[in-house]
RNA sequence: GCCGGCGUAGCUCAGCUGGUAGAGCAAGUGAUUUGUAAUCACUAGGUCGGGGGUUCGAAUCCCUUCGCCGGCUCCA
């Protein structure tokens, strides 16, 4: 049996998710029981039931776990040959549990009771069910058995549990903030972007805002795959289907793909950029003197996701990836992983992140090339990131059909991990495509590939940055960055003024002229989260100063404009 | 794609068991000219996501479709 690390909150949280089941299995007799482990944040238990679970059953599944709790039953443990356990589960009609009985290579396995429910499972739990203080469940969702799509669909009730009723209302008072970070809401409130059920779903549409904060971050990529010798490419939209027959995604990624024909000739809305990457490379003889070759372009792709999948900005249809391919021999490529991991790093750094998760994905089933290819990839990442002394986890089998790879994921407000940098080895195309440079030796050699974007994709970058800030973005990104605000009518031309300067310093801002009060477009502004306001009135006209203030630190009072310039430039140039 | 839930004015939401829609904010108009998170009044605005059905009558019930939400699966 494996050894497992048991920390107290699981093994209290692992009790409460058998308390529930017991509970469901009292009121819903005849319910098969799937598993319930302990997770992150709770727990979970997978029911087959006929009858749909609603908001209702979870408060009367509540109050039954609460008598259960009351009753105090103490969890007892017992260890039971193989062959009896499956006569037992077999008579409580239990299949799951048999199915995973059978798969348990040990003899012996223990079950736990507490009154006259039975469970399979190693433990440990509590002592008894009245040491369960405080729990509570939080949504009833579809999962399959074992997590095979094949599989039936099982009903799963999320719940959470703490020792004390304070840290529950505090850990639930925690979801509710974070669902006002949600980058869909903050979207819409700051007026950035928007999705249209008549045009289609996972496809974005930019508002000015939104694009203001978007062309941010393309002269901000542009500008570094410039320094770190990129050149840059544009690559059509749409390519015949025979050139993804030669790279293997007609094989590999059909069902991903957009198809249609012109002339009664197949094409593809292409999903990758790489493909018009490699036609540039090929257009003439390339030599090791040219090595590493770096094509970049921020590349629009389309691709088929399920429907169930999409999720704002963070999985959509129609997306753009600052997307680069880098040709290199051999001995280039893990200086180029290096170099690409400290671009990505440097990156993250700049936009605020400090939290997030690196990934080294291996190869999958389905996957071109051999697995002598797949294994010296495979090397050459990791040995770029011990180079950066990083820290990473193992995916197995989860890498892209023709080559391992690097992913770094971003936390979104309640705490799924997105995957935004990926940095992808392939052996494949350059093969398919008969790839090759002339080397110094005067004989032809073939290219390694890298696939590698730093941001991902805009659209999921920019929702992962609205979250990260909760919509309150830094100045340098901020659509509007000043707002100024005229007490009265006759301080509009003082206003206009202040504004022509901002507007000479390439200041973004607005001139908030409506006639309401001053609270009023104080509040406004501070909805919409602009960094800056600038106030003026009498007191501010006469001394020919404004009156500043900040958004998170409320009013500063008096500064002169020169000053705030300063200020507000240097933060803007440092981007803070 | 699968399981469950949801879809009412630009936004946030109300509308009990079927009797043909309502509030606040936003918008427009007018008044007000204001000192740091909501000035007041008036006006306009919805074939209740789309289509079909049940019914004398549907926002309310049923079917279907699109979209959204939470999971599961999938994920370059």
């Amino acid at each position: 049996m494996a050894v497992q690390k048991d920390d107290e909150l699981e093994i209290y949280r692992h009790s409460a998710a058998h308390v529930m089941a017991h509970a469901v299995s009292e009121l819903f007799p005849g319910v098969k029981l799937g598993i319930g482990p302990p997770i992150e944040d709770g727990f979970y238990y997978d029911f087959d039931l006929d009858h749909s679970l609603t908001t209702e059953d979870l408060e009367k599944i509540e109050e039954k776990m609460r008598e259960i709790v009351k009753r105090d039953e103490p969890f007892i443990r017992e260890e039971i040959p193989k062959d009896e356990a499956i006569k037992l589960f077999t008579s409580l009609n239990q299949p799951f549990k048999v199915e995973l009985i059978k798969e348990i290579e040990d003899d012996k396995l223990t079950i736990y009771r507490e009154g006259n429910f039975v469970d399979l499972c190693r433990g440990p739990h509590l002592s008894s069910t009245g040491k369960i203080k405080a729990f509570k469940l939080l949504s009833v969702a579809g999962a399959y058995w074992r997590g095979d799509e094949k599989n039936a669909m099982l009903q799963r009730i999320y719940g959470t549990s703490f020792k004390t009723q304070n840290e529950l209302d505090e850990y639930l008072k925690k979801l509710e903030e974070a669902a006002k970070r949600d980058h869909r809401k903050l979207g819409k409130e700051l007026d950035l972007f928007s999705f249209h059920e008549v045009a289609g779903a996972g496809l974005v549409f930019y508002h000015p805002k939104g694009a203001v904060l978007r062309f941010i971050l393309e002269d901000f990529i542009k500008m570094e795959h410039a320094k770190r010798g990129y050149q840059f490419v544009i690559t059509p939209h749409i390519l015949k289907g025979d050139l993804w027959k030669i790279s293997g995604h007609y094989d590999f990624y059909r069902e991903n793909m957009y198809f249609f024909e012109i002339d009664e000739k197949e094409y593809a809305v292409k999903p990758m950029n790489c493909l018009g990457h490699i036609l540039i490379y090929q257009t003439k003889p390339r030599s090791y003197r040219e090595l590493p070759i770096r094509f970049f372009e921020l590349g629009t792709v389309y691709r088929y996701e399920r429907s169930g999948v999409l999720h704002g900005l963070l999985r959509v249809r129609g997306f753009t990836q600052d997307d680069a391919h880098i040709f290199c021999s051999i001995e280039q490529l893990e200086d180029e992983i290096i170099g690409v991991l400290d671009f990505a790093f440097y990156t993250l750094k700049t936009f605020g992140f400090k939290e997030y998760e690196i990934k080294l994905s291996t190869r999958p089933e389905k996957y071109a090339g051999t697995p002598e290819i797949w294994e010296e990839a495979t090397k050459a990442l990791k040995q770029a990131m011990e180079h950066h002394g990083v820290a990473y986890e193992v995916d197995p089998g989860e890498g892209v059909f023709y080559g391992p790879k690097i992913d770094i994921k971003l936390k979104d407000a309640i705490g799924r991990f997105w995957q935004a940098t990926t940095i992808q080895v392939d052996f494949n195309n350059p093969e398919r495509f008969d790839m090759v440079y002339w080397g110094q030796d005067n004989l032809q050699h073939q290219p390694v590939m890298i696939h590698r974007a730093i941001f991902g994709s805009l659209e999921r970058f920019t929702g992962a940055l609205i979250e990260h800030y909760a919509g309150a973005l830094p100045v340098w990104l901020s659509p509007v960055q000043v707002v100024v605000i005229p007490i009265a009518n006759r301080h509009f031309d003082y206003a206009q003024k202040v504004a022509q300067r901002l507007s000479q310093e390439k200041i973004r801002f607005e001139v908030d002229e409506r006639s309401e009060s001053i609270g009023k477009k104080v509040r406004d502004a501070q909805i919409q989260k602009v960094p800056y306001m600038l106030v003026v009135g009498d007191k501010e006209v006469e001394k020919r100063v404004v009156a500043l203030r900040e958004r998170k630190e409320g009013d500063k009072g008096q500064i002169s404009l020169d000053n705030f310039i300063k200020k507000i430039k240097k933060e803007i140039e440092e981007k803070f």
